[in-house]
DNA sequence: GCTATCGGACCTTCAAGGAC
DNA sequence: TCCTTGAAGGTCCGATAGCG
């Protein structure tokens, strides 16, 4: 809990100026950063941003040499000191085209981590024990070893013909004078490690050629954005839904636009999932750059929860921790009640059950 | 407001199956 | 033998309830 990572899921609001204001396409292409190239801002002064009113970047930013998916935008806000994002190669429900975030998952929780469903860190005894005070019960689970012996079905083997996109052939405007594309970003999970400093904020550019909407929403008008005349595929630049505590800013479209607050404190919208999707759509499929539809809030999802006793859990068996159920017996006694101790919670009384 | 609880999404690992 | 697939088993996010 609070020593999970910062909480900064709260509402979106406008009194968190961060990432600094600046022009979301600050030179013309190629002036001064490569296509597609991140940059990297230093973290604000406190966890809660609210340092950067005048929006200077604390530190100077530096720009990391691979190519992300053009217009996309690292999603979170300085991850957890070696807990860092990156992005998911596999979809699934909230993923869309891999540009929802990674979970780092440490090798091993210890069992009051892992028992209590919380983060949990390589070091023993890890941060959260520490802060509870029970170091001395902070030890890794047994892994359960996996079964052998289960036949398979047959494989159903995806073809080998690449079905990722690939950014070097995109053309913004179709036209000889297109910049030249970013190297073609090796497969994500052979993406080269590049941890920024910690803490450093992440700055995704547009894609080269993408044209911010102008007065109404129209494309812009400097240069020629499609050089057949149509509108250009407007690519938002929140690819992505905003981090919390990002600030998404919208064109008068409703299409998310850029990071600068509105002028003149106009309000900020909200979050509007079909707009996404009609900029998506609008824009015929921007080829690979499909806007991640915001989820709708997912409030309705109600949990039947057990009672304080915890007796129609129905949670996973945590054979872990009845392999390990040592610590169990030992910890809560001595008064730390905030862990969920193993064997106190879920796991005790389902130790016997399962097996 | 803070903290514990825990459902379930997400992630890692690795055996089985298939290609070469 | 190596690579790919797919699922087991694990982690932990985030919603929610309870408590002070």
């Amino acid at each position: 809990m609070s020593n999970d990572q910062p909480k900064n899921s709260g509402p979106v609001s406008q009194e968190h100026p961060y990432p600094p204001t600046m022009a979301p396409y600050p030179q013309p292409y190629g002036a001064s950063y490569p296509p597609g190239y991140p940059v990297y801002y230093p973290p604000p002064p406190d966890a809660n941003h609210t340092d950067t009113a005048n929006g200077a970047p604390p530190g100077p930013p530096y720009m990391i040499p691979f190519a992300p998916a053009p217009g996309m935008m690292y999603p979170y806000a300085s991850p957890p000191a070696g807990q860092g994002y990156q992005y998911s190669q596999q979809g699934g429900p909230g993923s869309a085209n891999g540009l929802r975030p990674k979970r780092k998952q440490v090798k091993m929780a210890c069992t009051n981590c892992a028992n209590a469903c919380k983060r949990c860190d390589e070091a023993r005894p890890c941060e959260r024990c520490i802060k509870y005070g029970i170091p001395d019960t902070c030890v890794d689970g047994v892994r359960k070893e996996r079964q052998k012996g289960i036949k398979r079905g047959p494989y159903k083997r995806k073809g080998k013909t690449s079905t990722e996109p690939s950014y070097g052939e995109w053309q913004p405007n179709g036209s000889s004078q297109s910049p030249p594309a970013a190297p073609a970003p090796p497969p994500m999970h052979t993406m080269p490690h590049f941890p920024p400093p910690e803490g450093y904020y992440p700055y995704f550019y547009p894609p080269p050629g993408f044209m911010p909407p102008g007065h109404e929403g129209q494309p812009g008008t400097e240069g020629s954005p499609n050089g057949n005349g149509q509108a250009p595929a407007m690519v938002p630049y929140y690819p992505v839904p905003p981090p919390p505590g990002y600030f998404p800013h919208y064109s008068p479209n409703g299409h998310p636009v850029a990071y600068p607050p509105p002028p003149n404190g106009a309000p900020m919208q909200t979050m509007d999932p079909g707009a996404a999707n009609r900029s998506s759509s609008q824009s015929g499929e921007t080829d690979g750059q499909e806007i991640e539809e915001i989820p709708p809030p997912t409030t309705t999802k109600k949990r039947a929860r057990a009672g304080k006793n915890g007796e129609s859990k129905s949670k996973k068996v945590k054979v872990a921790a009845a392999a390990a159920p040592a610590p169990a017996s030992v910890g809560p006694s001595g008064g730390s009640d905030q862990v969920s101790e193993p064997g106190a919670s879920s796991s005790g009384e389902n130790d016997g059950g399962d097996v």
